[in-house]
DNA sequence: ACCCGTAACTTTCACGTGTAAGTAACGAGG
DNA sequence: CCTCGTTACTTACACGTGAAAGTTACGGGT
């Protein structure tokens, strides 16, 4: 009743060609010689049918689907991510597959959805355990891990550093996260802060996490902030892990009655679309999303024999200048 | 070289059976009697090769693959779409397939997506043209928009008036987007808001429509709330599309001296994570991310003839009260 | 002694595609 | 007139899986 999807079967049987015809004529193929008269029959022929070919049998056939994974492990959004991952499904589009997301949600779940899934390769932005990755090897499917590609996760962190230097700030604090899915990002930046501080001889920087979810409260960062103000030599700017923590920061110092910037400096990271909408609006630092997506899908495009080895990827971030951070008073 | 993967042929002779003894094990079938001896075998021999079945011919063989595919229009981050998500990627699991979200980027990309994705069912946060659902009905894939799933779209914003009303307000402004993409949330909650009020017999609600990405402006926002303060009978309350927005008008009634919620009432909609964290803290509309998932599933399961039609989908949304409402002065 | 049912398998086919190998027709060169 | 190369195709196979249909071997009933 219901007709099924047409074939290239059906279009040979409507062109009145064999299907090995059919086949050159959509593939294009330079070396075999089919006639104009041939090639316009199979071609209206199939878009009469609208034709669309079968993913599953030519990824038998091919011996790999054309289809790229990218796992996200809860990392929650940001202007980056989703930067990210809309250069990456262009790139890979560009090249006739398609970028599928996949959101994981238990670590048992990996193997049932490669069987599902079968990507040609597979990408991630945050790091997976062993026994992950030694699945994928198992099944011969490469793995792209955006750590490989990014050594320098410290950069932005140290770049803080050097701002809130260049604006003479000494007694630096610096607001982390505790969230577990954040740590890959949050223990290089953390180290790339103190280890900055240490190069230009500051004093110890003051370090705290913040709780993640729902259990992040301004008042936990006022109490935080207020430690850090009763210390006999205040820390007079903080750097924060990312521009959402920044602009909680902004509210607890607004309600300590700390004038940022005078009082207090802040920094955010990452630039969000929110950053020029805090009061004062949020300095932070801007990374490079489509950098690090070309560089992913570089590296992809090698292990899948298709490109030379990328060279290393260096991190590219910069300050953008708003006005939560001056001299100190 | 590098050897290929394995495949139920290398697990029947490891085990010294037929391969169909094999899929018959594998896929615990109830109808054939297997010793136990050679299940065990069987079951072994897979365990010691690391066998996963290769999706192509799995789906290639059953006429389908085990693949939902959620088309993301571009549609921007938000605490629900996240929890859509996860729970959704959650249900299609215990189904055994697996859920792949695909940020679309042109209009063009579907087919060759379709045609490298071959997903069982796809499904839409947002309206697909008419072009685009034809495609998805030529090649047999079913398709379940949320439209379909949400005909209360107009119910969130109705409870901002019912809210407002029932805290005394009466004279109303909307603050909507032109977004584009989200022309199809924005579109029925504006018509739903003004609507509500003609039905609470309130004058005519003001309504504006903010910019969006980069443009949006605090100052934009600023000049809107300045032109309805200076009416005869200006505004007492405000109405936003989503928390983001409602976060802004914050900070632009903070910037003109308009105290919240005693000069002004200001609402959002969303429960976004940020929402407890502006000052004063935002009252909302917490939506059902969960239960929308669960009626998305459930109708994708009726078009796979796996399930009963459902029962239309009543959005449920309450006001979650904090402080950024109170009765006007 | 023979038939029949059942347990425990194996043989065989189909799914839709890409492509190597085969074939028929035709014109040119000897 | 025969061969050879080229054009324009067609035939046939492989990919890995699921499952229908077929094949033994064996034990119990008549």
């Amino acid at each position: 009743m219901a007709t099924p999807r047409s074939t290239s079967t059906d279009i040979a049987r409507l062109a009145g060609v064999s299907r090995a015809t059919v086949s050159y004529v959509l593939n294009a193929r330079a070396d075999q010689s089919i006639s104009e008269a041939t090639r316009n029959r199979v071609l209206a022929a199939a878009r009469q049918l609208n034709y669309v070919p079968n993913a599953a049998s030519r990824a038998l056939r091919g011996g790999q689907s054309r289809l790229v994974m990218l796992i996200n492990s809860g990392i929650p959004w940001s202007t980056n991510i989703t930067e990210i991952e809309d250069e990456l499904t262009r790139l890979v589009a560009d090249s006739g597959r398609s970028l599928v997301v996949w959101r994981r949600q238990g670590p048992e779940d990996l193997v049932s959805t490669l069987a599902n899934l079968e990507p040609c390769v597979a990408m991630s932005m945050s790091l997976l355990s062993d026994d992950e990755s030694a699945l994928l090897a198992t099944v011969k499917i490469p793995l792209v891990e955006s750590d490989l590609v990014a050594p320098g996760s410290d950069i932005p962190a140290r770049l803080q550093v050097e701002h809130l230097v260049a604006h003479g700030h000494e007694r630096l604090g610096y607001l982390t996260t505790s969230e577990p899915t954040l740590q890959r990002f949050a223990t290089p930046r953390t180290g790339g802060f103190v280890a900055a501080c240490e190069e230009f001889n500051l004093p110890e920087p003051r370090v705290a996490a913040l709780p993640g979810g729902l259990e992040l409260t301004v008042e936990s960062v006022k109490e935080q902030l207020q430690a850090w103000q009763s210390e006999p030599h205040p820390v007079t700017a903080v750097a924060c892990f990312n521009d959402f923590h920044a602009a909680v920061c902004l509210t607890a110092a607004a309600e300590l009655g700390l004038w940022v910037p005078d009082d207090l400096a802040v920094m955010g990271l990452d630039d969000d679309i929110f950053a020029p909408l805090t009061r004062p609006a949020l300095t932070t630092i801007k990374l490079d999303p489509h950098g690090l997506a070309r560089h992913l899908w570089a590296t992809a495009q090698y292990r899948l024999h298709e490109a030379p080895e990328p060279h290393p990827y260096v991190m590219d971030a910069r300050v953008v200048e708003r006005a939560s951070v001056s001299e100190p008073v």
